[in-house]
DNA sequence: TCAAAAAGTAAACACTGTTCACCCAATTTC
DNA sequence: GAAATTGGGTGAACAGTGTTTACTTTTTGA
């Protein structure tokens, strides 16, 4: 148990071994992704040898984690800087799909790698032991409270529950955010007729979603 | 270029032989993944030697790739089952999203896979060369053809285009798919109050992604 | 029948994550 | 201060991986 912030000499040397190995992984996971991210090349990035790493980390996959932990902590400052602006309801709710997707599509290693992990890993589901206390649980919690705020508002459909819409709207994002990793000129690079940027289509993208929520007379 | 149907003797023995490799390949990709299919474990499944695989397919990318073919055939022809019904338009539509969600579920590594090629690799963008002809892209086609009809029938919104709208659905699918299939609990499991079965919330997601593309007066 | 082509193989290459026994230096304890 | 204990760092090994190469055997076609 690495305390933080580190008070010995002892301590303090350790913790930057560590963030030395953070952050040549960092830089490893966003160039050649997560199988490019091998102990062995990491440990030759920073002259240890590779048994050396398994000082600092239990595993591997234990490594990723804090990684993965570190990117969602970046897209919920992100998130939260939209959230709290004062612009109109439907425009912050539009930014927040559009800013998530554009993160992702910003480090694609880093995006995969976070919903890559073994089948039957920690998703967003609530109440999971631990899971509110996870970067991706925070940011789902305010993903939440914002969706509550449009019931509340009247934007949204008053019969709503914030919390399945919540994760609805995040499994749309989560899916353009993922076509977009995976194919680059998602939608359409040479079409018939249909050319649109990408990013014009993230909004496009947006703001279906948040039609689907919106109250109607 | 292995000829199908097969003719001659060698042909039919390569053929049998191939097939032989693809189920095998098949059983352990459902249950352990891309990850545990290995050539070795395959070839020893077939009493081959390992290097003995590569006579019949390029490399294990190239054998995965058939087997992604393969399902996609399979949600092709579920989903085309379900566009050729004469239910009322709307309970089409929600039931495609559910049924294509259901099978990435049933199958979940195949459904991982499927979207897990390397980074750039094919996604659904149109007009990429060869897209067209893959399983994928005529799902695709599919889905195109039916928000066509909604919009042609006055259910959705008569400013869309219905490629563009397409995707969207896509995506949509897409990302409850696989929050479904890296988290089988999701939506939650033991949460606050909002016991709700998978099943009940991906056609809550699915009526969400159709209401989007709406016409409202 | 005999040459050519195809099918199958063992062994190696270059990787991977991880563990083990060991050494050495720093720290703690007496 | 000396002895003992901890913790960092290492090389070598284990058990895997995909793939290639040289080689042998079998099958095919003229």
């Amino acid at each position: 148990m690495t305390a933080f912030p580190p008070t010995s000499p002892a301590e303090r040397r350790r913790h930057k071994v560590r963030t030395r190995i953070l952050s040549a992984a960092e830089t490893v996971l966003a160039s050649d992704g997560v199988d490019g991210l091998s102990i062995r090349r990491l440990a030759e990035k920073i002259d240890y040898s590779p048994s050396a790493i398994y000082k600092y980390f239990g595993s591997k996959d234990e490594l990723v984690f804090e990684l993965k932990e570190a990117f969602f902590e970046k897209i919920l400052e992100r998130i939260d800087h939209i959230v709290d602006k004062q612009t109109p309801f439907h425009v912050r709710a539009r930014d927040c799909v559009a800013t998530y997707v554009e993160i992702a599509v910003d480090k694609p290693h880093h995006y995969a790698a976070a919903f890559a992990g073994q089948i039957a890993e920690t998703g967003p589901s609530e109440d999971e032991p631990g899971f509110q206390d996870t970067k991706k649980g925070l940011a789902f919690s305010v993903l939440k409270k914002m969706v509550q705020e449009g019931i509340d508002d009247g934007h949204f459909r008053p019969d709503l529950n914030a919390s399945l819409a919540a994760k609805s709207i995040w499994a749309s994002c989560h899916g353009l955010a993922m076509m977009r990793v995976h194919a680059p000129s998602f939608p359409s690079l040479n079409p018939n007729k249909t050319t649109i940027s990408p990013e014009k289509f993230t909004e496009f993208h947006a703001d279906l979603v948040v039609r689907g929520l919106e109250f109607r007379s």
